[in-house]
DNA sequence: CGCGAGCTTGACGTTGTTCAACTAGAGTGG
DNA sequence: CCACTCTAGTTGAACAACGTCAAGCTCGCG
């Protein structure tokens, strides 16, 4: 698969964004022409921190995270799961980007020219309507995580990561993780060193069993009363 | 002055959004006539976490502060001046706000029906794009607070407060805190104890002067370096 | 004058990070 | 095929940051 490639036809793609639905063919083919397919290997770096926002990204395949970057350690804001467009609050705002986005699996992802993006945004008013409910549901996403990066402990913010996993992400009590330990510990905001340790805590007291990447959640209910509490 | 009032006239009011630029007359008039003037003493709820969200909120006059409330502790998010719309993504998602709002000093605030005010931007692209600009800044803004509650240490978040005081707030390198020590450590997120002792600390090394709730900016550039550091 | 809210300071305990040492597995080159 | 190295993961111990508790202070107000 090469790298680089120009879409053949938006309009019937199988990862098409539904917020298409609302465009007439016309606008579509505009997407189509100012839009480019970029394919990324797990691991890669697809949008960095600090760059101008030149194009919009919308994830058509695979899993990135979006994390936003410090002098000395990283916080994952979300992963990010196929058919979404990322980081649209971006596109509205400054032309630099506030956050960086990396593939967590080889992933697909369609850069459309951002003043195109805009241009048809100001010209079809329900197009524009999905994307601010979108950026809204973001907005309310990240309150959220201020909450509880503040009022739970690191206990509290694992159970609440692994409930996420497999409710959101996973959908199954047993997964397999995609990111490292590392990344784990970005996600819920605290040390890697904690992570494994609370892994192992609810690992010996038969909350969950763990087999390298690979999380079985035995005892759903227990980790929500953790959750809650923090 | 009584507390509930009808507008008298949107259309020449001096606290006017500077959004209501992008509509007509005849929609200026939706808003007004669906549109309801309440105002707050210092230290009232103005919206509440987990109720419905009915009306949308534009602070005409005064100031708020928009928080968080857990079960320990509260986080403020920010403090809202006025002339601003307060938390715009509660109308395009979900029917229950998701933070709470309470006047810090006496306000005026325009309550509109949020089916009319919904209606409106669906019929005004212009006035939507304005809407989706200010939701994408906020979503931005919040993505800094999270970066930095944890990143930076108490005394970075202390300093940079007190710098944001200085520049967007009250736009003086003096000025007199409309909120509490309590207030205070809740925009930092730390203990009041911490808030107190950090700010005696900046004064015994001549960073800052205080005087009740009136406080000085000495030595800015110091400040400048704490924040960065952290 | 006395009461209460907001503020201040010190002593102490908890939480979570940092440092350091060690293990397991995967990839590499002789 | 085996040593070598590199990365990810794991565990323990020491330490720092911060919150909590307790006590006392100050000022405005009834």
């Amino acid at each position: 698969m090469p790298k680089f490639s120009k879409p053949n036809s938006c309009a019937t793609c199988p990862y098409r964004s539904k917020y298409l639905n609302t465009l007439r063919e016309k606008d579509i083919n505009l997407i189509q022409n100012s839009c480019l397919i970029v394919n990324f290997k797990k691991g890669e770096n697809i949008s960095k921190q600090g760059s101008d926002v030149t194009h919009v990204l919308y994830l058509a395949k695979g899993q990135v995270k979006i994390f936003l970057e410090g002098k000395k350690k990283n916080i994952i804001l979300k992963l990010q799961k196929q058919g979404n467009y990322i980081g649209l609050q971006s596109v509205f705002t400054d032309d630099r980007y506030k956050f960086s986005v990396s593939a967590i699996e080889d992933s697909m992802v369609c850069m459309i020219q951002k003043d195109f993006f805009v241009d048809i945004t100001k010209k079809n008013n329900d197009f524009l309507f999905e994307i601010t409910k979108n950026i809204s549901s973001c907005t309310n996403h990240v309150f959220q995580k201020v909450v509880d990066f503040n009022q739970k402990q690191v206990r509290g913010r694992l159970a609440e990561m692994l409930l996420h996993f497999s409710d959101n992400i996973y959908e199954s009590r047993e997964f397999s993780l995609a990111i490292t330990r590392k990344e784990l510990s970005e996600l819920c905001s605290m040390s890697m060193e904690n992570t494994v340790r609370l892994l192992s805590d609810l690992k010996k007291d038969g909350i969950i069993n763990i087999d390298g990447r690979k999380i079985t959640i035995l005892q759903y209910e227990f980790l929500q009363k953790l959750s809650e509490i923090g």
